[in-house]
Parts: structure tokens; sequence; C-alpha cells
DNA sequence: AGGCATTCGTGCACGCGTTCACAAAGTCCG
DNA sequence: CGGACTTTGTGAACGCGTGCACGAATGCCT
């Protein structure tokens, strides 16, 4: 908490990799690596080295010439840029397949992001117990979010019923959504959603094996993962 | 009408819309709806109204001018560019919390990728059945590529098992990989790689809302709200 | 101490994707 | 049948992200 926060705009694309590099930084860490390259770190993140350069250089210049970066100091720092310094509860909405699973999975809460909820709007649901959590009725939602001071709701209901959960969620205050269902989700300004859709996941692969076999088999792109343009 | 394919390359943007636009247009069909105008398809799927007509425009000029899109033949089309004209089946790698529940969800059945096999490496889990599909040893991985000519693999193991699983698939023929280990997969030259990580989804939603704190309630998301502010 | 090897930080050019704007093309209606 | 209206398709400008290339800074070795 001594220093002054930079604050500047770190462009989305970066933002969506330095969750990436923390990861794996917290790996290097456990295994009593002090410090490590740009090259190091965009080898086993699958990046090229000067991105990584410059992504990390919008948090400040933490790095040593000559050197590399010490990996105690980037973990702290990029925690403190993701605002991972605290926890963050998250509620989750649909207490089905998925949303059991989430709530089980217990890599949220290591991570910063434990369960502070899962309701239903199924009566037979709620009451039942997953990993620890008790299922509540949805009608509780605004008491969660207000008693557990939570910001992220995460959307695990049938598509037909999604909309539904992200009205409810940002009217018991929460500002930011990561949907499961797949629907384009209506919401506020200022409201920030991310999508996961299985679904989209597959059919782009289903395009590129397509093309595959009708242009005849030629090296796709770089085996990189693209992401973002979540609008 | 010549039924000739364009063949030309589609932006990885647009590929990532085009699903997004196809559900929509079916749901649309659904609604018996026969037309469509890319304004109002732009709403339903949240952006740019030219942007839809220039991801359309990359499959061929099906539009009418003046009128808009055919429903029915543009789901054709979309269908056919992405591949969904037959299914592509899948194996599931990992029948654990997150294995099961992919298994168990129709949803992928439906759009045209029917799991093909879940196989897992620990013996207790071998033989149980999920939704119908018993889940099998991974040493039967290859055979189960091979007789159901599969493509696309699904990495559900613990991270530690990420890369053999990868490896695994890839040895078996399989060429496209949809990845829900938090890991940089490897893999040789020519092999899709997607992958699905929600904690970095969470870590991204993080950084927004820690923003949104730090820097004092102004609109995020979309809209640009401009904070230049550099040095 | 000095030279050498290493690695960071970043200016710059390039390419891709987004958006605007408008002519072309078609519909609808009187 | 013609003119007004609607909507597509796309050229062009713009902005953003990527990757190269290189100067600057630092450590190490002799
Ligand atoms: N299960 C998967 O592996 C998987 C994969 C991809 C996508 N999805 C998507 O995730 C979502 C959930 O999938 P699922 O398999 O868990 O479905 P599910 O039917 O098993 O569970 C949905 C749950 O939501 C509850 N619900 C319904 N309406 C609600 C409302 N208005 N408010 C609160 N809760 C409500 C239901 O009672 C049910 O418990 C779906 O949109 C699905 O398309 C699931
Ligand atoms: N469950 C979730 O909601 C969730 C959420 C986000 C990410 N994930 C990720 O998804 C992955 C799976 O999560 P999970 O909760 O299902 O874990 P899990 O431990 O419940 O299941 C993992 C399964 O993989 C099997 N396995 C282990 N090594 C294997 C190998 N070499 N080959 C084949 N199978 C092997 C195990 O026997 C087990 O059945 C993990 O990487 C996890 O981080 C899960």
């Amino acid at each position: 908490m001594p220093v002054e926060r930079p604050r500047r705009r770190i462009p989305e694309a970066t933002v969506a990799r330095l969750p990436v590099y923390l990861r794996i930084l917290i790996e290097q860490a456990n295994e009593e690596v002090e410090s490590i390259s740009s090259d190091g770190l965009a080898e086993l993140a699958g990046v090229n080295a000067a991105k990584v350069r410059k992504d990390l250089s919008y948090l400040g210049s933490y790095g040593t010439r000559g050197v590399g970066y010490e990996v105690a100091f980037l973990v702290y720092q990029i925690r403190r840029e993701l605002g991972l310094t605290h926890d963050w509860p998250v509620v989750i909405v649909g207490a089905g397949n998925l949303g059991q699973a989430l709530a089980g999975y217990g890599g949220f809460g290591q991570r910063g992001f434990p369960v502070a909820g899962v309701v239903d709007i199924d009566p037979s649901k709620v009451g039942s117990v997953i990993a620890g959590v008790r299922v509540r009725h949805i009608d509780d939602l605004d008491q969660i979010v207000q008693t557990r001071h939570v910001n992220i709701g995460v959307v695990a209901t049938p598509p037909s019923a999604a909309q539904d959960a992200a009205d409810r969620l940002t009217r018991a205050g929460v500002t930011s959504i990561l949907n499961f269902a797949p629907v384009v989700l209506a919401v506020p300004n200022g409201i920030n959603v991310r999508k996961v859709d299985l679904a989209v996941e597959l059919q782009i692969l289903s395009y590129y094996e397509q093309r595959r076999m009708g242009v005849g088999l030629q090296a796709i792109g770089s085996s990189d993962s693209g992401r973002g343009a979540s609008a």
C-alpha cells in the first residue's frame, strides 16, 4: 500500500492475459523460482516475449535489465492491478447441472472468489447442500448480495430464464455478471458482462476443422486461443 | 445460382460471432419470422449493424436490399460455413465434476456435437454411466477416436494431468481441443486449441470492478468513457 | 575497472477489425 | 409506372493490438 497506483488504462487484451501470467508466476514461486525473464514467461504462457514485456510495462517498470522480473514482486503487482488483494464473493443463480459443478469446484475459493451463495427458483432444489453451501431461494438474492457485499453474479439457469436472472442480479446491486447461458443478455449501462458459451467454442473449432478438410490439409493459424471480444 | 463456395478466409472475430447469429436466427425461425434486417439482428446480438452486414458479407451477398435477409436461408448458409452440416462427435477426457456435467448436458448433442465417449484414468470411475454414456478407460481413447471418427477432444482433467490428456488426444488423431484446465497446453503445429478458463473470466471482471471503485463510479463496459491519464 | 553478455522498455510500422457513410439495388404505394 | 423509402454491400478512415528492432540499463567475469 505504500506506492501510488499508476491508474492508466490497460488494454483489454492485456487484462485478459494478466491472469495467465499470474497463474504461471504463482506456480514458479511455488517451485522456488525467484526470477524470470520475459522470454521464460512468454514460453510458459505461449505468447510473444515482446508482448509479455509490453503487458507488464503497463503495471510499471518493475523489471531489472539484464536479469528479468522478481517473481514474488510481480505476483504482488499483478494481484494488485487485477484487484485480487481481497476476496470477491460471487453468487450463483441456478443450482442445476452446471451450477452445482461450479459451486462444488474448489478452485474459485482458492483464487479469491468464494461462493457467497447459490440460489434457485425451484423449491425442490432449495435447502439442499452443495459442497457446504446451502441452496437458497432466489427471493433471498437481495439479502445475500447486500449482507455479503457481492459484486459478481454467475448465471447458470436455462436460457429462457437467463435474462430474468440477470435482471434480478442487477436489481440486487451486482455490477459484474458471468453468463453461461447461450443468450445475449441486456443489462443497464455500466454493468459488465462476460459470457462463456461452450457451444460457440465448439462451433468455432468446427469451422476450422471443416476448413482444414475442404482446403486440404494445411496448417491453421498459430496454435493460439484468441479470445476477448466479449461485448 | 452457382452453389460454389467463396472459400475466402473469414476473420477470426467474425467466426466467433457467426455462432451467435446462428442461434438467434434459429430462434427467429422457430417463431415463424421469415426475414430479418441487419439492424434487427444487430439488436438481438448486441452488436453494431454494420458489423453484422460485414460479417454476413463474408458468406456471400445473401441479403435483399430494401428487405433484409431470409432467415431460413441465412441459417443454412451459416451452418454450412461453420461446418455444421454434419455432426462432430466429441470425446471428453476426465469424468470428474465438470466432465460429468458436460456429458450430461444435452445441449451439445442438440447442436451437433454428440458425446462419442467419456474416458478417465481412475478405475473407480470407469464403468459408471453418465446420461447414457458409459465411462471408459483412457486406454480406449485411440479406439474411440478412430471408430467414431472424432476430431474434437475436451480436456476436463485436473491441471496436472491436462498436458498428458492433450498429448493422448493428439496422438490418437484429434486435431481440435477444448481445454477447461487452467493450463497452457503445448500441442503440435496444426492442432487448434481453445481454452475456457473460468478463473480468468472472474479475474477480468475483478479488474473492472476494482477499477470502478478506485476511479470513482463511472461507466465502464461497452462504452468508452475515455480515461486518458497516462504518466 | 572495463568490457561483454543479457534483458528490459518502448518507439514505430504494420495488419486486422470496427465503424462510418453512401451509392446501388430493391420494395412499396399511390 | 415512377418516385419515395428502405436496406444492403463495401470503400475508406480510424483505432487498437502485435511484433520488430534497438537503445538503455544492469550484472558478471576477467
Ligand atoms: N451443464 C453443462 O455442462 C452446460 C454446458 C454449457 C452450457 N450450459 C448452460 O448453462 C445453463 C445451465 O445448465 P444446466 O445444465 O445447469 O441446466 P439445469 O436445467 O440443470 O439447471 C438450471 C437450474 O436453474 C434453475 N432456474 C430456472 N429458472 C430460474 C430462475 N428464473 N431463477 C433462478 N433459477 C432458475 C432451475 O431450477 C435449475 O435448477 C444453461 O443455460 C445451459 O445452456 C450448461
Ligand atoms: N468443476 C468446475 O466447475 C470447474 C470450473 C472451472 C475449471 N475447472 C477445471 O476443470 C478441470 C476438471 O475439474 P473437475 O472439477 O471436474 O475435477 P475432478 O477432479 O472432479 O475431475 C477430474 C477427473 O479427471 C480424471 N483424471 C485425472 N488424471 C487423468 C488423466 N491423466 N487422464 C484422464 N483422466 C484423468 C480424474 O480421475 C477425475 O475423474 C480442472 O482442471 C478444473 O480446474 C472445473
